[in-house]
DNA sequence: CTTACCGCCTGTCGGC
DNA sequence: TGCCGACAGGCGGTAA
């Protein structure tokens, strides 16, 4: 599922192929995505790319002439880099056709996913109320600890809130817990500050690792080049209830938080 | 303000 | 074999 790291995979292969590239035009083959495919979209034509960025779990695609296209991959999206007379298959539901031949296509099975237009991405209504980076310097243990206090939710739920911090879904939540020993249950406003600079460590470093190997595929996630990632192997908790835990060998639990699995090791997070 | 829950959407799987 | 419900889940929206 694409959180963070598989984000991150995308953007990196996609990058270098379409910055400084001219956007020729754009097809949609299935507008009803999570929102429609914004009307500013349909009738772009002629664009120079700018930078490639991420916000969250967004892509941003900024344009020379000013603008930003928002992708969002959903639960089931991916986005591959194709010569442009490449065949479209089921749920390939929109190119964006460059004038060097390239196509950029997003494939979504179950439709969560977005395309849409922003003037300024800074101040638009997805992207304006987004909590930090976790990569970056703004995500410390004091942030993630003053923000807390007030919060009576579980931990899980608070990480993965993302005004809290972004980019973090069910699989790295469930794994970042797991690798700072806490229990998901714990309610973030109890926990210490000693505990949030574990938890921040450990959020950083499975993610991280994440991109590194090219993120998680479960089932569906590919990278630009159609490969899947290989953090699946690394996986400590997620998708392993009832296996014993890898440190300690007691049989992992699994409840649910919020409508959400959660997978925990009963004896190393407390 | 906070927290809890719904529903969007398709593919897959287990049970009968 | 086929049908049906549950589940996967990011996340905005709404209700309490």
């Amino acid at each position: 599922m694409p959180e963070l790291p598989e984000v991150e995979t995308t953007r990196r292969g996609i990058a270098p192929q379409i910055e400084a590239q001219r956007l020729v035009c754009v097809q949609v083959r299935q507008p009803l995505l999570r929102w429609p495919v914004s009307p500013e979209i349909l009738a772009l034509k002629d664009q120079v790319v700018g930078a490639v960025a991420r916000r969250g779990k967004y892509l941003l695609l900024h344009l020379e002439s000013g603008g930003s296209l928002l992708l969002h991959l959903g639960m089931s999206g991916t986005l591959r880099l194709l010569p442009a007379d490449h065949p479209p298959s089921r749920h390939d539901h929109l190119d964006l056709i460059f004038a060097n031949g390239t196509c950029l296509r997003f494939n979504d099975p179950r439709r969560f996913g977005a395309c849409l237009w922003a003037a300024d991405w800074r101040t638009h209504p997805l992207l304006r109320s987004l909590g930090p980076e976790p990569l970056e310097p703004e995500f410390s243990d004091t942030y993630l600890f003053e923000r807390s206090r007030t919060k009576r939710v579980p931990v899980k739920q608070f990480i993965m809130n993302s005004q809290v911090v972004v980019g973090v879904g069910n699989i790295y939540a469930n794994e970042s817990l797991f690798l700072a020993g806490i229990h998901p249950g714990t309610l973030a406003g109890k926990l210490s500050r000693i505990r949030y600079a574990r938890l921040s460590e450990a959020i950083r470093t499975v993610l991280q690792q994440a991109i590194t190997q090219g993120g998680t595929t479960l089932k569906d996630f590919v990278n630009s080049d159609g490969k899947p990632g290989y953090f699946s192997q690394e996986l400590q908790v997620y998708g392993r209830a009832g296996q014993p835990c890898k440190r300690c060998n007691q049989p992992l639990k699994e409840t649910r938080q919020g409508q959400r699995t959660t997978v925990y090791c009963p004896k190393c997070q407390r």
